[in-house]
DNA sequence: GGCGTCTTTCACTTGCATTCATAATATTTC
DNA sequence: GAAATATTATGAATGCAAGTGAAAGACGCC
């Protein structure tokens, strides 16, 4: 055993437990203990490690979420940011573990995605690249992507080969965020072409919208899903008192948070 | 026994245990310990072995993706970085405007993603996740990517799923990384289940290998493409020349920058 | 023989781990 | 809470193993 091979042990050692003590390393690797404290200064150097009296202690750093800071940066995100924050919270409560969820591309799914990554044991499919990203950082969670072609609009994928790899799954519940939300024509958008949210609705055992309040009697272009799909609207509590009793008369379980 | 022999043996014994000795090697090969300090010296250079007081150990720099901030963490990574940088360069110079390119998962690959996002009115097909991020900044690139689940190591999607999202496609280049490359067994990689990437091969007109000079001689575990399938490979400088020769006599031309 | 490559010898430097003395930090005790 | 005691840290000095660079020797090759 050399030195660089017991330096390279230590840092592993680390990694398992969170501390190590001298006494402890000096007599494992039959060495003085000065010989591992030099060790452990070298390595607080180099950044891995931090001295405390007696042993040391891991250096846990998480810089890699900026360069997705960057992304909610982007002013359409940053919108009504605060009470879209307040829907996800809430939505993530109807996950329990071991759930397959389905999630949508939009700004407040991503802010689902935000709060899906904090969970374990659940496995996540999803069409957006923004959101996969995200989940991307937890080995825990399971995650399938929708393949085909890039909207670069919204980074999310759709068509034909979108909604294929759909086919033959089952989920326990879908996130399904939207442009517009009406009595008469269901949840709507402004871009063409959306058609893969329906696709996802007919596998998933329960769907829930997230959509902030200024969506409510707006109309996009495109029907998304009509209401009878719908089973919870998650909001915010701005949204007018008359639309809660319209939905609930319709079976729709409406919370605003 | 040629000085040149000595140090290929040296690699395949570096293969084989993960250290060596210089006093172990000295009294092997019966020459003295200055010659094996040098020869390890050399190697060194080439960035097959780091050395350590009394010896020398493997580097193991499998193709994983890591964040750059993990690469400039561990400085025995920073002489590749540059080589495969160069070697990103050199691979878009492969690529014409209105081109179909399939990109592999792996850290030279993600380089040539940060080349290729400069480019415009291209096709590209990837199955990593971080690719994917990069390329999805330009919306003068179509970007196609494999569904399926992700393999978190790499984050790169693998599978079945992935495999189908190939079908029916015809691309004009594929960009391949790899863990080793050898005259026998082809590229090779330490980790399981690389069949994706001869899915990639057979529907691409030109395979281009990238991997850095380190590669050489190195065996992974797994055999990802037979050296019959490449039609280029693009590599550093400090490749041994015998190579060259080795694979140019199989019709393959190999790239050295 | 003259040239180049590889290898060795030799003097010197660097790196690693130990001991010992001294300083800093916990812990105990009143 | 402060003094006494025990534990841990640091720095300098030492010895030894290993590394380096320069010069000289060995070997093969026109």
């Amino acid at each position: 055993m050399n030195a660089s091979e017991r330096r390279q042990e230590i840092i592993e050692l680390l990694n398992m437990n969170s501390t190590v003590l001298v006494c402890d390393l000096s007599k494992k690797y039959d060495v003085s203990e000065v010989t591992i404290r030099t060790d452990l200064r070298l390595l607080e150097k180099q950044g891995v490690l931090t001295r405390f009296h007696g042993g040391a202690t891991k250096i846990i750093d998480n810089d890699d979420i900026k360069s997705f800071k960057e992304l909610q940066l982007e002013e359409r995100y940053q919108r009504f940011i605060e009470a879209k924050k307040r829907i996800a919270l809430e939505a993530v409560k109807q996950v329990k573990e071991g759930d397959i969820i389905i999630l949508d591309s939009g700004s407040t799914t991503m802010l689902i995605a935000e709060e899906l990554v904090k969970l374990k044991h659940i496995t996540v499919i999803t069409n957006s690249l923004t959101s996969a990203f995200i989940l991307s950082d937890n080995s825990d969670i399971m995650l399938l992507i929708c393949g085909g072609t890039l909207r670069h609009k919204t980074r999310s994928f759709h068509g034909k080969i979108a909604e294929q790899s759909l086919d033959g799954i089952s989920a326990d519940i879908l996130f399904v965020g939207a442009d517009g939300i009406d009595a008469q024509r269901g949840i709507t958008t402004f871009n063409e072409g959306y058609t893969i949210s329906s696709v996802m609705a007919n596998v998933a055992k329960k769907v829930v919208a997230v959509l902030d309040s200024s969506k409510f009697g707006r109309n996009g272009i495109n029907i998304v899903l009509p209401l009878n799909k719908l089973d919870v609207i998650i909001t915010d509590t701005s949204v007018d008192s008359k639309y809660k009793q319209e939905f609930e008369k319709q079976g729709i379980n409406l919370i605003a948070v």
